[in-house]
DNA sequence: GTGGCTGCAAAGCGTTTGCAAGGAT
DNA sequence: ATCCTTGCAAACGCTTTGCAGCCAC
């Protein structure tokens, strides 16, 4: 994976240096979503020397790249993905209760999209499904195992 | 559908004010999109005692009401949609060659997102699917009447 | 050696907020 | 009279950017 991201960032002429190296690292270290913000503080626990701003035009590569994807789960914060490398086709349900992100296989929707869009002349280039939801074990049982009731993540 | 909005301002114990209303008349004045300055500056040529912040403040409450709804097309910029009393269940597609924003119904797909989340035990409560798609008679034959190649938004 | 890369700090953007005055009920 | 609403301007959080020095190639 690292590799991939390696001859990505030679095919585009983009030089190898140890910030890029340390951030490519950190973000594909596990399978979590991360906000810029996050990546940062995860990237400076083992490197010091990176900045922010490094960080922030690091990740516009990345996503370029195609093995990194970028969220709006809420509409409102910035999230990446790092699990489109597996998984290039999933979409996210977060839980209202709990906060965690769940993935499933979008692809029926993807189809439906597709054909949608094609009746109106149009092909896609990009789409985005979120959802949010509620855990009915929670609302049941007033308590879940896997709801947590706590900010999580799931890949 | 203004009366509507009044109805809900009451409901809610909100007060109906003079800003309150040129603001309600301003977002529901026409069926395109908008953002929170576009509607600001729509307010302001109608009356000009009306402030940024009140615009601000007031349209998290036409969301509540249902009779407006928050979109996040490009997952960044936040726009507002005053169509939805009319239909309510319907997405976007963005035209990525002129920005024109089209509505399609989204039924087919609301239920393909309730049946995958209830296998996952999850009741829906909210969700956005944005798609971006290019005009194929523009590709095709250079020009697209429908595709004006400027900005421009559609009910 | 050169042109891209980087850190720093400042600026930017859209949005929110504290406050004191104003106005709907 | 009360308490919600408002304008103003400052603050906010996240992200981008200008610049001078640095470093991979």
């Amino acid at each position: 994976l690292r590799e991939q991201v390696l001859t990505f960032l030679r095919r585009e002429g983009a030089k190898i240096t140890p910030r890029r190296l340390a951030i490519v690292e950190a973000a594909f270290s596990s399978a979590e979503h991360f906000s810029a913000d996050e990546l940062f503080e995860r990237v400076r626990a083992k490197d010091q020397r990176v900045s922010r701003a490094t960080v922030y035009r690091t990740l516009p590569l990345l996503v370029k790249s195609g093995l990194l994807r970028e969220l709006h789960l809420d509409g409102e914060r910035t999230l990446y993905d790092p699990n489109y490398g597996d998984h290039p086709d999933h979409s996210h349900i977060v839980c209202s209760d709990c906060g965690k992100i769940i993935e499933f296989d979008n692809s029926p929707i993807a189809r439906l999209v597709e054909m949608i869009s094609e009746s109106k002349g149009m092909r896609v280039t990009h789409k985005e499904v979120q959802v949010e939801a509620r855990c009915e074990k929670l609302a049941r049982d007033g308590k879940c195992d896997t709801c947590t009731h706590e900010p999580a993540q799931q890949a």
